[in-house]
DNA sequence: TACTGTCATTAACATAGGTTAATGCAATTA
DNA sequence: TAATTGCATTAACCTATGTTAATGACAGTA
């Protein structure tokens, strides 16, 4: 049951087993509903999770209403506003489940104990957070230097599962673009 | 001399003493001239280094020669092609002095036997890849969802003092515009 | 089966930004 | 001073993408 969780630390990091067995023990399984908020825009995040079943979704949204996505999550990964969390300030954007989900957990304050007590969750923790900037930086190239359709073609190539899983108009709002756009892009790489 | 790495050693961690002089002992001053290049885009990077003096750009280019600027980086910054270097892979930028420049340059192999050598320097680095991680995530944000009249706004008010010390048309990079398009904005915002 | 809601597609038109080329302007050098 | 060089500006035109609205295609449900 906890297995998916271990086997990603483990694909981080080493970890000391009593350490993992007290990271185990602070987390809760936790059910959350298609379309129910993980963490809200606007709200100082206490907990993150780690995705056992389900897919998520990272969202700006301005003052018209629009909204961007900034990322999708899906099983073994980890869902954290990471930089509004670890400076207790308001979110910047909202996590939301896009499917039914199960997530394990992990509360802010508690994390915080165990990483203070020993050395190697700062590991943890840069290995974690290279891998996520990293990501960032493949990401801002490709709004920076590519155009739409280029966007399009590295999103199917990185995510190809998540063509199926996820609606075009928010394919479309994660590549910067329309959904009209969108499909106007698709019509031209089927000619 | 090195106060100024120290100092930025010191805003970013604790770090013991001697350990502090171990990495001064391993960084060797360079002057690097106004146009030259730190890092080639396509090379793997074997060395990082810190600003003393002067102002460096990161940018990609593609098949026709286009340039588009990544950062850009002065005084007090860490300048590293950093997930190219620490994977050992081509850096996907280059980066190159825009203005005369003094650097502390670090060798990165000797950079890797302190840091496996003593866990400050977790510490030290998850701190700097945390900072750059949030950099990352608010130009992302400001690629996804701004326009580029509002993208050279957020430019002017972070970094007010650049706009003089650097081209036009490279700002207009940075903001994955053409030099015409900003010299409109600009005429635009002065009405 | 018919009704409803949700989303993708398409078309017509609007706009931001790209492209190319000419012009202007200031700094550097002959 | 005149000539040159390197940018920024401007104008004319082009293209990708946005906007709005109509149409189509399904899936769920009465």
């Amino acid at each position: 049951m906890n297995s998916a969780l271990v086997r990603a630390l483990h694909m981080l990091t080493h970890l000391p087993p009593e350490e993992e067995s007290k990271l185990l023990s602070i987390t809760h399984v936790v059910a959350i509903n298609k379309g129910e908020p993980f963490i809200r825009e606007g709200t100082v995040p206490q907990k993150f999770a780690f995705v056992n079943r389900g897919l998520f979704r990272y969202y700006y949204s301005n003052e018209k209403g629009t909204e961007f996505t900034k990322g999708f999550f899906a099983e073994n990964s980890f869902i954290v506003s990471y930089t509004a969390m670890s400076k207790q300030l308001p979110s910047h954007y909202s996590i939301e489940a896009l499917e039914d989900a199960e997530i394990m957990v992990i509360d802010y304050a508690e994390w915080l104990k165990l990483f203070r007590a020993h050395p190697c969750w700062t590991k943890f923790l840069l290995s974690l957070i290279e891998k996520g900037y990293m990501k960032k930086e493949a990401r801002e190239r490709e709004l920076l230097i590519l155009n739409a359709s280029e966007r399009y073609r590295i999103f199917l190539r990185d995510y190809p599962q998540l063509e199926h899983r996820v609606k075009q108009h928010q394919i479309a709002s994660y590549l910067g673009i329309t959904p009209v756009a969108l499909s106007r892009i698709r019509k031209e790489m089927t000619l």
